[in-house]
DNA sequence: TGCCCCTTCCTGAAAATTCAGTCAAGGGTT
DNA sequence: AACCCTTGACTGAATTTTCAGGAAGGGGCA
């Protein structure tokens, strides 16, 4: 499809990656994808419009890389720190990703109608980092698997704001998030 | 202080505690602070040194109150434990300033021109908890610590954000971190 | 004391800018 | 023709920023 509906969906990626989704401009996307601002909205409506759309659109490009893990992992858990690591790469895809999630999170402080898929999102996320906790260390209980896989995903939220915002460089974010898996699963 | 000036900061914190950094409107702001517009540009010159002045005013005052802990601790774990959990509580102050943080964050991905006082900001807190990790626990590194305090803080403010944003609630968040502190220090 | 001058603080009003969103119309395809 | 896609030219409303000037207070000095 090289239809420009897609490439609209495809330029509003990189604009909210670069201005965030709250310094997302029409007119700066209409640039971005090459097309006239009427276009835009002829295809989404609004400024709301698109901005769900594209939302849409990123989780679901993230959803399909996250799941492109090998699918049947040999080691547990070099499994898990593959499965977390990849927020933490220097990709225009997973830079675009990390930073429309930490605006969404942003966002959601100031306007209650995003909370509900966020935390459903993250519920999903944490589930599947305890279930790959669980199957690094079959002997802890779930419970003390899910609160671990909470205190994971936060840090790694944590740990990619601050490299995003320029505070952490890349190496070391990564370097403790590598510490604090082990320094989890050795609790466990 | 009764002065203006000073009045302006604090209500500026307020409004982006309330509307977030991207969301503060200039007339609103003057409205809450109680001055015309216009003086609030006689003393910040524009918008973007209103931001900059109240992010200074913001990392300030949370200095101090994180500052005026007991001055002589006896449990140093315990005095750890106090220093972290001070920042999620369901205070309008501690409220106020997680919130402004927290977009400070969020904006400074999008502006370069925030990083620095952020990241100087940052680092002073980190050395801050990797000393009371010192002393919790003499006999580690000091390697050691310094990065058990970077995972500590960037997993407070992971934390802190979820809580913000209607993820988690807030004694789970508590708990969560007590937790962290937990395994950080058995592992030093 | 009374007067002049200078600075600081502050305001109302208006200008300038920014932005989302609209509309009438054109080209291509079926 | 009927339909889909696309655009340039605009508009109205919201916001930021500028500006001319006023009130209040201090210092020097006749």
């Amino acid at each position: 499809m090289s239809d420009r509906r897609t490439a609209i969906l495809k330029a509003a990626t990189r604009v909210i990656a670069r201005r965030g989704v709250r310094g997302l401009r029409v007119e700066e996307l209409s640039a971005e994808a090459g097309v006239s601002t009427s276009l835009i909205y002829y295809h989404f409506t609004d400024r709301a419009g698109i901005l769900r759309r594209t939302l849409e659109f990123i989780t679901e490009r993230a959803r399909r890389y996250t799941a492109e893990r090998d699918p049947d992992a040999v080691d547990p858990r070099a499994d898990l720190e593959q499965a977390l690591l990849l927020e933490l790469q220097d990709t225009p895809e997973v830079r675009e990703n990390s930073t429309a999630w930490g605006e969404l999170r942003a966002s959601a402080v100031f306007e209650p109608g995003l909370r509900e898929d966020l935390a459903k999102a993250t519920t999903t996320w944490v589930h599947a980092t305890a279930e790959l906790l669980g199957r690094a260390r079959p002997l802890g209980t779930a419970t003390a698997h899910a609160a671990a896989a909470e205190r994971l995903t936060a840090l790694l939220e944590g740990l990619s704001m601050r490299w995003l915002s320029g505070t952490l460089p890349l190496e070391h974010a990564r370097e403790l998030l590598r510490q604090a898996i082990d320094v989890e699963l050795r609790q466990l």
